[in-house]
DNA sequence: TTGAAAGCGCTAACAG
DNA sequence: CTGTTAGCGCTTTCAA
């Protein structure tokens, strides 16, 4: 049987309140004496809070639960956001509860996901990134335990990065170098399924048209039409796409699992990085698995994690409010995969 | 304010225990119409029960933790083991809480955190993998609450992947195409400080020596003695190892960070995989990044949730006994990357 | 400086 | 079939 206030109190001969008060720190008003005779006791008996039954009476939880998909795709939760969340939540002594809705229910009429059955968290941080029923956001919303959207655009109570920026910064990046024959590269999204994706591979992708634009060039880019390419095929397209005599002189790409293919397209077929060819890649942080070090426009994850976690303490606080959601800018981490076009 | 038991009571003129039965789906032995009318006040007046008033009452949270490090390389938590754990914890009408200790702290010889010092979950998954204080295990064992620990070697109360034989079975399927110059590859670990290390970095080199004893051949270790190299400086070497005459024709690298940068110095060298080197990794799942779907030899993450899962409930059901530890098998995926060796 | 008493929302004996 | 009553472990008025 775990410990109680109770068993100290009856330990020490004083009332189960002392007790409480002294070890919610309250123990200003207390003698030392009797302070040290609780502290003592809580020590020697390992003493542990029942959290839950403070809950109960206090009426907050101080959970607050992560709404993911079961689909990785459709949640993108990595091990630096999770950490990052966790953080931010822990230095307002609040804890993370982690809960993952099966897509497949989701579409039915009547299915309410347990988490929304029941009430054992404060406020929910959903990482539904697309395709979402919108049952789902109306079920959210009845259920009144206020939430905060990460990583998907809407224009309240969510905290998005900035992808439309991204793409400019990449292209601009690689415009300011000198290059004039700058190819957009997204082997991940089908060009006739853009709008059924995520917004970032819109946005990424109108922000190099906008900044091609600006530069006065010929956008050029490289997509498939109907389907997302598995990785062999990814390579096989980038060695396609290079090969050609007329291939262009750099690459903004998607993200890493784009970028990553082409490198080892230019490297089977003697293209020097980044003499030869220059790659800038929009991604997490900057990536170097295959032994490159990209040129990289950084989303910070980590920052949304905290705008997200304060903008929902924010909201659990005044649940009547919304808040207007946060667009997080991008930034740009120089890597060796960028420099001026050859010279020829 | 939340909709109560109470509340439903009151409306349709019943008893909150009555009202409990019922929506604890006890309502065989309740008239139909009163079940009816409760369930459509409880729909009517969106009831969400009050998931910490009835843990308080029942004595089990119904929670799990999960205790991570904050530094990732210390507690491999990948999106799909997340899942998986949440998954099987699901199946069994728990959630999920996670929780991250700051390894600073853990150091200091009276530091107590959060999850030990309140008791809010039944049982606790550690997933710390190694280069955990001793103090930390003892500290658990102090705190009653039964865990399971997963990915490191422990005697008791433990799952773990067989990386020995994740080791042995890579080398063997080289062997058995007919390979006999088979180089293991560990850019990740010193050589020097294999011990403080994951014994994944000990057990796969160890199964690799094994096999090769096996087969009467001798071993060749590409790893450097002090450090662990970072990606570019992976690559570097790679060519390096592979650029001289007398190279291996086959690899067993130590994961995937490994073999990426491994076939990278391939295509830059002119070296087809393959035809002229055959690699094989291991690793959690078919690595297919670089365009290249490589022979993995696979640790199953998905299997340890499970058993970990499996393993926490009956300690949660009886604490007083200890589990014997189980150790994961591997499994083998061909891939494109490995063949006969080249003829000459 | 301390304690008595009430009550958070829920469940579970026990009684009828 | 349904209700009464007690109580989980904690906090919080209010009174002393």
């Amino acid at each position: 049987m775990a410990t109680t206030i109770a068993r100290i109190a009856h330990d020490v001969g004083m009332s189960t309140c002392t007790v409480s008060r002294i070890l919610n720190n309250q123990h200003q008003q207390y003698r030392p004496e009797t302070r040290d005779k609780v502290l003592e006791a809580a020590k020697r008996l390992g003493y542990r809070c029942n959290a839950f039954a403070r809950a109960t009476r206090v009426g907050r939880t101080n959970f607050v639960a992560m709404l993911m998909s079961t689909t990785p795709e459709r949640s993108y939760v990595t091990p630096a956001f999770l950490s990052a969340i966790h953080e931010a939540l822990y230095a307002h002594g609040m804890r993370l509860t982690v809960s993952m809705l099966p897509d497949n229910k989701l579409a039915d009429a009547d299915y309410v996901p347990q988490i929304l059955r029941e009430w054992s968290a404060d406020g929910l941080l959903v990482t539904y990134d697309h395709a979402y029923p919108p049952r789902m956001v109306a079920l959210l919303e009845k259920s009144l335990t206020p939430a905060i959207w990460t990583n998907t655009k809407r224009p309240v109570n969510c905290v998005f990065p900035d992808e439309y920026h991204a793409g400019r910064l990449a292209t601009q990046h690689l415009v300011e170098l000198g290059h004039t024959s700058i190819a957009y590269v997204d082997f991940a999204h089908g060009e006739a399924q853009l709008d059924q994706a995520h917004y970032s591979a819109r946005d990424r992708l109108a922000g190099y048209r906008s900044a091609m634009r600006d530069a006065l060039l010929a956008p050029q880019i490289v997509m498939h039409r109907e389907v997302r390419l598995n990785y062999t095929e990814r390579t096989h397209y980038a060695v396609c796409a290079l090969a050609r005599s007329d291939r262009p002189t750099a690459l903004v790409t998607y993200g890493d699992t784009i970028a990553l293919p082409c490198a080892f397209a230019a490297a089977q077929l003697g293209i020097s990085i980044p003499d030869d060819l220059s790659i800038v890649t929009i991604d997490d942080e900057p990536c170097s698995r295959s032994g490159l070090f990209f040129t990289t426009i950084i989303i910070d994850r980590v920052e949304i994690a905290r705008r997200a976690v304060e903008h929902l303490l924010l909201r659990i606080k005044a649940p009547e409010y919304g808040i207007p959601s946060s667009r997080i800018p991008p930034s740009v981490v120089m890597g060796a995969t960028s420099s001026r076009p050859p010279a020829s």
